[in-house]
DNA sequence: GTTAGCACTCGACCTATTAGAGTGCTAACA
DNA sequence: TGTTAGCACTCTAATAGGTCGAGTGCTAAC
């Protein structure tokens, strides 16, 4: 049995209806609504087949149809399909856009958040954006100041203008020209380096040349190491709108709303979905997980969509859409669609 | 009518045994229970007493009792007291403990992270925790160092050497002995003060003194108050075991669910708690918010209990235990005693 | 292949009914 | 006067029975 055109009507009929009213439905409510102006039977011997296939799904026996997660993803790919026809046709005009308009911020970190709580609040799904990740992480400048007699703080800036800081404890009191001659050695040697081609050998010629401060380059190049090493172990992630999960009753039981709650709170299960997002991403760059399809154990409830957006050449972060399998995915496209465009310019202009 | 010795036997008898059932408490278990052998007729109509003076409620009229906010005040304040004495009499020993020994943490956030989830598990109610708060903000060492041509990074540490950083964009480029310059004066000017005595002619004097480089001045200057100003803005709350409130049936409606994950989520709300806590804790430093006490509007239904932790002179911040009104508030309450104990003594070995 | 018709199914909802825990009150007791 | 035994009463939670209606599956006719 395959699907002909009939039954994918019918299917996404069935599908859109569900989308709106969240109840099952039942082959008079289709035949009604339909252009295919086909009587409830017809409908219903059709429907008996999409069960058959697995499209769609019956609670109990003398009850309505809704979609099963094989159903969610023939209309999310047909969807997807249309819209890439749209925007092709026509640039999209920004109506519906100004909620959306994110507040100049000046942090990243605020910018962050905003984005997070703009998403949540416009779709009233849960929302979730990393930090951008720097893929290559290359260093940029290094700077030893003495801060106290037995005590330098060491500043390293990597491509993209991200700071680290690290503070050394040196047994012995060091003077000017020798911090002098380190910072020269460490700038020239490293500057523009990326991370992971700091080999052991440069490393022990750097210290062969510090001479007697050799312990100094090596608390250093550890202190790059850690920094770097922290900054990929807790990537950085913002939530928000958790709470909306609250509105969307196959969501809402104790169980369910636990598990998702859950994985809000320890970021650590979101961090696989960033990764997850980032090497499978296709090249629009939107990925749509259903139920068990999602990278997120706690998750096999609802449906994510997850885009990328691209800060500049090799870094870039995820934005995430968490809510039920009914979500509107239609609105869900959009917006994020639109919010990854809008992210991209903004980081164009606030690029500091 | 007054709370005589009997009652308040019988008032506890009620409070604990409802701690431990979860459910309302009839007049025959206390009779059974208490040492004062009573039958359980007298009982009721000492527990008729007892709701007439508001100490306890009764769901419906046949059901058994169950403490009003009134009550746990009741019992919370007994509770102290006693704790107060344990203290005196004696150095509490450190067995059940293990599992609330913090992992020795180099970063200050992973530290408060782990805090937090320390606290939740243990419990198993939810927890926060807010970052130390400066309260003099005392600058201890700036310095500016060349990244390109054209862009300086300024480094401000703080007193308890907390680091902030600021990219400064210059119109022309500067030599290396004009930042040094700068260097000296900027350190020599400011080391040591507090941010709120920079004033407007220090400033002007400082201007006058970099002659040429008098915008520099002002960058850092900005730099200073911006980074100190988006501090205080925005404290860092960390939370963890919000998903907890599953576990209590009182909470985990979707009504009530749906407020308190709100306000973990917005921090916003949670940072009230912590100006509340800093500003009104009494000598011992612990307080107890039950139902209607609360200062977090969303936490109405749940009992608060926060302490203060000391990380040295004038810098301090605050913890917090939100759980259901009728939680173990004697374990809460040596929990948290003990770990602010353990705090301040971490604070000590690891004050860099 | 499509449709009308009809018996059937099953959850949602409403209504007793019952059991049991706990009360309030009265009357007797020390 | 405080305490207690006894008893009728109240209210909830749980169970069972009954009805309604939406929706189905199947058959037979078109």
């Amino acid at each position: 049995m395959n699907l002909d055109d009939r039954k994918k009507k019918i299917l996404l009929a069935i599908i859109k209806t569900y989308l709106e009213t969240g109840e099952p439905v039942g082959s008079r409510t289709i035949s009604k609504i339909e252009g295919l102006s086909l009587s409830s039977a017809t409908i219903r011997n059709e429907m008996a087949d999409l069960v058959d296939m697995g499209y769609i799904l019956q609670p109990h026996t003398s009850a309505g149809r809704i979609p099963s997660d094989k159903g969610y993803r023939f209309y999310v790919d047909q969807l997807m399909a249309e819209k890439e026809m749209e925007l092709e046709e026509r640039e999209r005009e920004t109506d519906e856009m100004k909620g959306l308009l994110v507040e100049k911020a000046d942090k990243m970190e605020r910018l962050l958040k905003q984005v997070a709580r703009s998403l949540s609040t416009n779709t009233n799904y849960a929302a979730m954006i990393s930090a951008p990740r720097y893929n290559i992480n290359r260093l940029k400048f290094i700077q030893l100041s003495r801060m106290e007699a037995n005590r330098i703080v060491a500043v390293i800036v990597v491509e993209g203008n991200m700071i680290k800081n690290q503070i050394i404890d040196i047994d012995e009191p060091i003077d000017d020209e020798t911090l002098l001659k380190l910072n020269m050695l460490l700038n020239t040697t490293l500057n523009g380096m990326a991370i992971e081609d700091i080999s052991l050998s440069i490393i022990a010629k750097m210290k062969q040349q510090a001479g007697d401060q050799a312990g100094i380059i090596a608390e250093v190049i550890d202190a790059v190491a850690e920094s770097i090493k922290a900054d990929e172990e807790d990537l950085e992630i913002y939530t928000s709108g958790a709470n909306n999960i609250f509105k969307y009753p196959e969501l809402a039981d104790n169980q369910k709303a636990s598990e998702i709650i859950t994985a809000f709170e320890e970021k650590k299960q979101l961090t696989n979905l960033v990764y997850e997002t980032l090497s499978h991403s296709d090249e629009r760059g939107i990925q749509v997980y259903i139920g068990e399809e999602s990278p997120v154990e706690n998750m096999k409830d609802c449906s994510v969509v997850t885009a990328t957006y691209e800060l500049d050449e090799g870094i870039h972060g995820t934005i995430g859409i968490i809510g039920p399998k009914r979500m509107d995915y239609d609105k869900v496209l959009s917006t994020i669609k639109k919010l990854t465009t809008e992210l991209d310019s903004m980081f164009k202009k606030n690029e500091r």
